[in-house]
DNA sequence: GTAATTTCTTGAATTAGTTCAACAATAATA
DNA sequence: TATTATTGTTGAACTAATTCAAGAAATTAC
């Protein structure tokens, strides 16, 4: 089960631990273009993706919307930032596609976390994850555009097949027309 | 003292506690140009800086220097991927000017982790400290050039003139020409 | 205080990217 | 299957940004 192969990344956990974590899991599913997450809500849940694809950004002044990351099947959808200091979102996270999800609520894992330091070990492992993609989006957003369309290309090839181009052309900070003609050059 | 104003930022430590900190602290300097940490070196220490600002890149295949953060006074310089996971950084850290710092070794910040639970908390606040600062980082990159220089400027106006403005355009992301253009505008 | 080096500005020519509009292709719905 | 809505492509006119080269201004070294 992908849940816990996810999970088993970070720390070897015994079955019944599993469990306990599983217990947590409540089954959602939000279909395509609805919201999970509203700008001014707090993130109040975790939310593993089982099924689709989901979109994280927001609206700019402009009123156009800008996609920062997509966030694929079997990683967790969660504005961190408001997670980690229980403060309003600045972010929406919408489904691209139909998506199953199992939320996970953040009283439920404080709860375990005191319960048993492995679960605390997660949660530190977690965070360090998500630090370090994001030092490598930093890293990625000084390469130019047409770069790094063709690194997320190589690393999520198929499944970028499902989002329509003018996400992506958002999330690599282009137009849809611009990343239209580079697709068409070679 | 400035050091211990950043701990007691995140941790309520007593006296002996921020004595503890103080002890591990090594006096080092590096003058302008030179690298604190080049690629492919393990990152093993935190680096308080003191005085001076350092800014946190890599070298480009075509050989240009890219600028990918900026460190000021009273604010830690470290690869952080590097340093949470022991492998070779593939980022320079090189002082912008004269700087002088503080040192602490991964290992004895790990001991005191170990010894009491407080270092434990700090050590996870830092973490979550940098982690939104590179979410914010993320999000304002997403922005227009101008806007991101004008923010910049609103926030770190002073310590700003000290850095050369080819480093500021390169980390903006523009040639140092563009951003004199820029400036020259309005 | 002058020379040497580093940094900043300006202009002209070129490339990268945008906007808008029109149409083509694809997917969703009746 | 035909119809509608969504997504993708193309071209023309425009704006943003780059490169290169030259000179001006500011710093650093002697």
């Amino acid at each position: 089960m992908a849940l816990n192969k996810f999970f088993l990344q970070f720390v070897n956990f015994n079955e019944s631990e599993l469990d306990q974590l599983n217990q947590l899991a409540k089954p959602e599913q939000i279909s395509k273009g609805e919201a999970l997450i509203k700008r001014g809500q707090v993130c109040d849940k975790l939310y593993f993706v089982t099924k689709g694809i989901l979109r994280l950004g927001y609206t700019s002044e402009k009123g156009e919307e800008v996609v920062l990351d997509f966030v694929f099947q079997d990683s967790f959808a969660v504005d961190y930032v408001s997670f980690l200091l229980q403060q309003p979102t600045e972010m929406d996270i919408i489904a691209v596609q139909d998506c199953q999800l199992l939320s996970f609520e953040r009283k439920s894992i404080h709860k375990l976390y005191e319960e048993n330091i492995k679960f605390q070990k997660m949660g530190r492992l977690i965070s360090e994850f998500y630090f370090i993609r994001f030092a490598e989006r930093i890293k990625e957003n000084s390469l130019p555009p047409k770069e790094r369309y063709d690194k997320l290309v190589a690393t999520n090839g198929e499944l970028l097949q499902k989002i329509p181009q003018y996400l992506i052309a958002s999330y690599l900070g282009i137009s849809a027309e611009w990343l239209s003609k580079l697709r068409a050059k070679k």
